[in-house]
RNA sequence: GAGCCUGUAGCUCAACGGCAGAGCGCUACACUGUGGCUGUAGAUGUUGUGGGUUCGAAACCCAUCAGGCUCCCCA
């Protein structure tokens, strides 16, 4: 019977084939991260909540988070984000480390938000930046990473796309507005609004804000401008080291995105997959140059995104881009004959471990009918019995569960037997 | 913080005021040394929980819990 007590809100319990799943990025995430260099790190799961405090706002700390008092009195905050502790860690260790840095990791975050599709309050999120450098190379090589990633979980440039802009260019375009630095804040968050409301809305939304019927007018012609980017020194070097890393197909200048105000200073992008049945993004990131400073720690330029596993996970099983789950890692069962030959099963598991594969040994003498069908629900390749008759002669049934086909085989080569049934199979 | 929707067998769902059902899965047998495919038979329910309306409630009403979706937010 179901226990009464549930799961937290917001989190998930990770079967053995949700735990494929999560491993199969994770795989994905270090093969992309290691391909360009990029080192594995980690920081604490519990912080200080002051390591928050200080850099967002009091509000979002207390309220989007998970923070509780310990034994001691201190309040701690199960991590929302990885980028305070890392710029204490860089900070704490800035002589010994060999920049320019590439770090990445994949971890548990928490935040107390509502839980949609999308997005739970307990996940893992995948955080990759390069410290060190400021050039629109680094920025070129970030995104490169994102798309090889992409690349390799079999999402092609028809599937998703990485939507480029850059927060100095569209700084200069809203000076050119005449729109005052005050209104950022709401203008940026207007833009990043414009895909999910209807334009009518839309405007007199924009209008709400205080802008005028110019302004407005203004803001709709750089929103549309996809020729915009060729203003931008930089994000015309940018997309020319993308086409140089092979990428080029991934990008698209969007001057739609804005990923907030908070701190990034350059290049910002976001990965979307491109059906757009799901409007959430699958990654972002960007260019903070002066955050590790604003928050007391070195002064650094760095670039950087991170990628949480919800989305994508909704994505490639939506598409259908799981490789078939293999319920057991052990693709051989021995099975029990009966409580009279138990030990010549277990003789035999252990030569085949020895060996070095993988095998399951049925743990009690239930009908072979049993057994057989519990291996085939395990997707397992080969079934093994030892019955009096083999054990007479030394022998072993070896079942191919593939293909149907049974041969009896000496013991001494039943190891080179199944080596050869799994090499095919 | 706000709105909408949903809770029925292990799972997916039907029944929409009148006998709680189907498909899948499960168990047994056909097949006492062998899975998948097939056939036959069988088991499985506090209809989320508590209260109310009614001759009668899975259904209607109230409360509560849980989940989903959307808005807000999204480091």
């Amino acid at each position: 019977m179901a226990s009464k007590i549930q799961p937290v809100k917001g989190t998930r319990e990770f079967y053995p084939e949700q735990m494929f799943l999560r491993n199969f990025i994770y795989e994905k995430v270090r093969a992309a991260s290691q391909a360009f260099g990029y080192q594995e790190w980690d920081a604490p799961f519990i912080e200080p909540i002051d390591l928050y405090a200080a850099k967002s706002g009091e509000e979002l700390v207390k309220k989007q988070s998970f923070t509780f008092q310990d034994r001691g009195g201190d309040f701690v905050t199960l991590r929302p984000e990885l980028t305070p502790s890392l710029t204490r860690m860089i900070a704490a260790k800035q002589g010994e480390l060999t920049f320019p840095l590439r770090w990445w990791s994949f971890g548990p975050f928490w935040r107390y938000e509502q839980p949609q599709k999308g997005r739970s309050r307990e996940f893992f999120q995948w955080n990759i930046d390069m410290l060190g450098v400021d050039s629109p190379l680094a920025d070129a090589e970030l995104i490169a990473v994102a798309a090889a990633f992409l690349r390799s979980v079999g999402l092609n440039p028809l599937l998703a796309s990485i939507y480029v802009n850059n927060r100095r260019l569209m700084e200069s375009e809203f000076d050119a507005l005449g729109i005052i630095p005050e209104k950022r804040l709401e203008v940026s968050n207007l833009v990043d609004r414009r895909s999910k409301m209807e334009p009518a809305k839309w405007d007199a939304y924009a209008l709400e804000l205080g802008l005028t019927q110019k302004q407005v007018d203004g803001l709709k012609n750089i929103l549309s401008n996809f020729e915009l980017w060729k203003k931008s020194d930089e994000l015309t070097r940018l997309f020319a080291a993308l086409e140089a890393l092979g990428v080029k197909e991934y990008v698209k200048f969007n001057p739609n995105i804005m990923r907030g105000l908070l701190y990034y200073t350059g290049t910002v992008f976001e990965a979307y997959e491109t059906s757009g049945s799901l409007k959430r993004a699958i990654l972002g990131g960007g260019r903070y140059d002066n955050l590790l400073a604003d928050v007391g720690g070195p002064p650094l330029p760095a670039v950087g995104f991170a990628m949480g596993d919800v989305v994508i996970g909704i994505i490639l099983q939506e598409y259908g881009l799981l490789p078939e789950f293999i319920p057991t890692p052990a693709a051989v069962l021995v099975t029990l004959f009966d409580i009279t030959m138990w030990i010549k099963s277990f003789e035999l598991a252990v030569q085949l471990r020895n060996a070095g594969l993988n095998v399951m040994v049925y743990p009690e003498p239930v009908k072979l009918q049993k057994q057989f069908k519990f291996a085939d629900r395990m997707k397992m390749k080969i079934a093994l019995t030892v019955g009096p008759d083999e054990a007479a002669n030394d022998q072993v049934a070896v079942k191919n569960l593939v293909n149907g086909e049974q041969v009896t085989v000496k013991r001494e080569a039943v190891v080179e037997f199944i080596r050869k049934i799994l090499a095919r199979v």
